[in-house]
DNA sequence: GTGAAAGCGCTAACAT
DNA sequence: ATGTTAGCGCTTTCAC
């Protein structure tokens, strides 16, 4: 009657299978259409159809199929149905660092909506490291991903995300831009929010302010230079576009980079506070830097923000729990990853652009850690001049 | 010469097809095995096997083939790989939250394992529900996933998981354990842990102890019902074990669940302190949770230590940066991610289990944040008695 | 060492 | 509405 199994026990394989009893959980070779089709005495394509729920089925089939799949335990292999369609129902998601609750949220925001449109995600961390990341999406595109959403690790090497783009693999950018790609991007205004940080502290009374980066590069410090990092050189550039505007002479000196781990920031951080002219004021460009840095003063015997002043970017809960409470930039990033994934399903369903891109603007949240410099003498920032207790 | 490929042009299809110039970069079908084949005059057989770099194949033909394969920009299809092999090289991860830190780090250890061994990792996130998990399950099964890591959201209802065992998918359980279900587990000793917290408080003075966890659950607090998840009804029996040891009441009333999100849990911490028979020290089961409850001490201007001690489970980075700093119970997170993958994948690759399984182990860190019960006469914990001044 | 041919489990024409 | 026949891109016998 159907021709189509040749044999009962075909495609056994494998150094699982056991024994053939019938009954026992332990075989090998997945139920598949072929056997649904035999047991509902039906055609192969016919019971494709009922299972995968597309063409013309008469209600009598399509019960007898269901029950016969229901009987059987039948289950679709995903990648058999992958190949001929064309689609995965997987999306890639490549970020620097998922233990940084930034891209923890970020990830809960891209995954809670793919989920949303019936897409799973396959979840790669580059630890920054750009050849990890072009090995990465090669990975990704090999498995075949619908699309891919990337928090690139450089701005400025970016061949692998251009042939993505070419390709016409769907695409989208989180967090940072990248040099030379015209896709969808999701991200805030860092020019901005860093230039408006800035003239706080400097409206505050600094004139000496540092600023601590991951990044690692080994670049100088000058204004203009393009960093690897779009994220990074538009918080510089705010930062010294901001001593521009005030006619004070830009702390070029106080620009750190390569501030990877813990001990690196510390020392940094005690450099910054301690050499000839120091720094009054410190801005952590993420909440890993800032954790550490609030750490390197306390060890220091200093206070915030009477004997400096602390500023950092990303607004994690715990910044509301020390004394003071953490003036931070705040950004949406659980709906920057929302967005992300919603721009990049459209791209993949082919659907048009809506009419307004969302636009994510991150917001200074004014709490205790920024003062007046060294002495206390204005405490600009909070209501309390409450501070750190030196340990 | 090649009967394998009939026809240049054949399998072009989908929308996007454009123009078949084949100069232009826009255009679809990828270059498979057989396109490869031909440029390099061989049989599609021998040139997937030097592309797949198995059987045996002469170095001149080896040569040919990786040349074409360049010059033609050939990628795999690692889906069609697949599924022959009955590998994917892909593992599933299950857990509820990847928002959360402790999470976030667990994820870091699997996935900087499975990357080592080729493997790629879809993370799926359930929030806690059982639905989701079951659910979760299954589509990666579907989707063919060589092995899954779970972090059960129920110890109770584990059906679904008791399936994928006895299917014979590689499957390992991070966490927290599952009833009848014997499968490699790593997870930590928590009604041990939590006994000798619990002592810990009791031996300060207290003996109206307070446990908040965000388990859903309509069961009552009494000792003994094994409630959904392993995890907290180990550390709830810890802590009446502790109890019982002392010859102390134990205090089933104080025991709250349900805390979802951070107003309840303020809600909670509030009604816990302000009732007749008040709680004088607070455990929170995550870091989550805890910083829900520090704030609601804070707001309801109370010091830690002097006014209720806290201990919380997760050793976070920022609990060394209140004052005091926060008595925590810390696990090796990370490590126990590194050790849930390696598990896996040594049952992927059909290895016998190592000579001793790691054994993990949580540990109290005594910061500043127990000291004797209400009115601040014994600091027990912490070297100074610094406080959280009130808001 | 090499090639022809048969699958893997499914969808997709194309008939009927 | 249903069945037949080709594939998808790769691996894998099985001959030679």
């Amino acid at each position: 009657m159907d021709r189509n199994v040749t044999d009962a026990t075909k495609g056994v394989k494998g150094p699982l299978r056991k024994a053939d009893m019938s009954t026992d959980a332990s075989r090998r070779r997945d139920v598949t259409v072929a056997d649904v089709a035999k047991a509902a005495q039906v055609s192969k394509a016919q019971a494709a159809r009922a299972l995968g729920n597309y063409g013309a089925v008469s209600d009598d089939v399509r019960e007898r199929v269901q029950a016969a799949a229901e009987e059987l335990n039948y289950r679709p292999n995903e990648l058999a149905r992958s190949m001929n369609t064309g689609k995965s129902n997987t999306i890639g998601v490549v970020v620097g660092d998922i233990e940084n609750p930034h891209f923890g949220l970020a990830t809960r925001g891209i995954t809670d909506t793919a989920k949303k449109s019936g897409f799973n995600v396959i979840l790669v961390n580059t630890d920054e490291d750009w050849a990890a990341e072009v090995d990465a999406v090669r990975v990704l595109l090999d498995k075949r991903v619908d699309g891919l959403i990337v928090a690139p690790a450089s701005s400025v090497e970016t061949r692998h995300l251009r042939d993505v783009h070419h390709s016409g693999r769907p695409l989208v950018l989180l967090d940072r831009t990248a040099k030379g790609l015209d896709v969808d991007t999701v991200a805030v205004d860092m020019e901005g929010i860093s230039h408006e940080s800035t003239r706080y502290l400097i409206e505050a009374g600094h004139s000496r302010i540092a600023f601590i980066s991951t990044l690692r590069t080994n670049d100088s410090y000058a204004t203009g230079l393009s960093l690897g990092s779009s994220q990074i050189s538009d918080r510089r550039d705010g930062i010294m576009r901001a001593f521009r505007d005030a006619g004070l002479k830009e702390p070029d000196d106080l620009v750190r980079f390569n501030a990877d781990g813990p001990e690196t920031i510390k020392k940094i951080t005690r450099e910054l506070l301690q050499q000839p002219d120091p720094a009054t004021a410190i801005i952590a460009s993420d909440g890993l830097i800032g954790l550490s840095v609030v750490e390197a003063i306390q060890d220091l015997g200093l206070a915030i923000p009477d004997d400096v002043s602390f500023l950092m970017y990303d607004d994690f809960a715990w910044t509301r729990l020390t004394r003071p409470p953490l003036t931070v930039i705040a950004q949406p990033v659980y709906e920057m990853g929302v967005a992300a994934a919603e721009a990049l399903i459209r791209q993949i369903q082919g659907r048009k652009a809506p009419a307004a891109k969302p636009e994510f603007a991150a917001t200074l949240v004014k709490r205790g850690s920024v003062g007046g410099p060294s002495g206390g003498k204005g405490g600009h920032d909070g209501l309390r001049k409450e501070n750190l207790p030196a340990t």
